[in-house]
DNA sequence: TCAATATATCAAGATGTGTTGAGATATAGA
DNA sequence: TCTATATCTCAACACATCTTGATATATTGA
């Protein structure tokens, strides 16, 4: 993710309905919601007002769509979210691992995966 | 960090000029730079441009300022970034650690400090 | 105190964003 | 095919954001 990908996601997330959809879809899980469930639970926002924000999402690679009957299914792209996180963290971590540590460090959940240096606690 | 920060920060994230100051104040280390170095670094700013931007990521709470003689030192605070990133991964990582795991592997540092089971890769 | 430097404030204009309401499109079932 | 359901598209408006240029404030040194 470069700078300009960040922007457009940072954009995206910036706005109160579009941050709360995310968070829905990503607790919601692969499956992804049905866009009128996810207007009910947006206050009952209307048709346009969805269509707006998750084409906005969806442009942003936040989610994507698929149809299934006449719902479209919405979902949430969790590797963006990963490399948001990566990028927020890539100017810090080197030199001034004090904006890595805490964040690492406040998930209950632990680095593992693909990384030898785990255990060692080397740099940060 | 609650969702309504989490919004200001977005917001203040949001902007090209702004990220790009963020950037180099978290590069910058602690000591921070005055307005004036920062404004050059951003294509020779206006004062007034820099102002508006500068003002506000103060008041989201990503940048500091204080005066040293005739200048006025800019500095971020890296607890705000870090709450970012926590606020992030919050959601995801429990149920969801495909959007945590991703990001903390992609850091060539990895996390130590005040995390027991780091070298244990329990859950994450 | 005067001039120079560094930065902030203010008003105005251009542009971007979010909401609304009306209408269009697509799917499913009678 | 007709109707109902689910969602999208479009135009218009209100409001927010960003930039610019002019001006004000604060600090330093002569």
């Amino acid at each position: 993710m470069d700078e300009a990908d960040a922007l457009t996601v940072f954009a995206a997330l910036s706005q109160e309905t579009r941050l709360r959809i995310v968070r829905l879809l990503v607790t919601a899980g692969p499956d992804g919601l049905p866009a009128g469930a996810i207007g009910a639970a947006m206050d009952g926002a209307s048709s346009s007002r969805m269509a707006f924000h998750l084409g906005h999402l969806e442009r942003a690679g936040l989610i994507r769509s698929r149809r299934e009957g006449r719902s479209i299914l919405y979902s949430a792209v969790y590797p963006t979210l990963s490399n948001l996180i990566a990028f927020l963290m890539r100017d810090c971590c080197d030199g001034h691992p004090e904006v890595c540590a805490p964040a690492v460090a406040a998930l209950s959940c632990t680095c593992n995966a693909s990384n030898e240096d785990a255990h060692a606690g080397r740099r940060l």
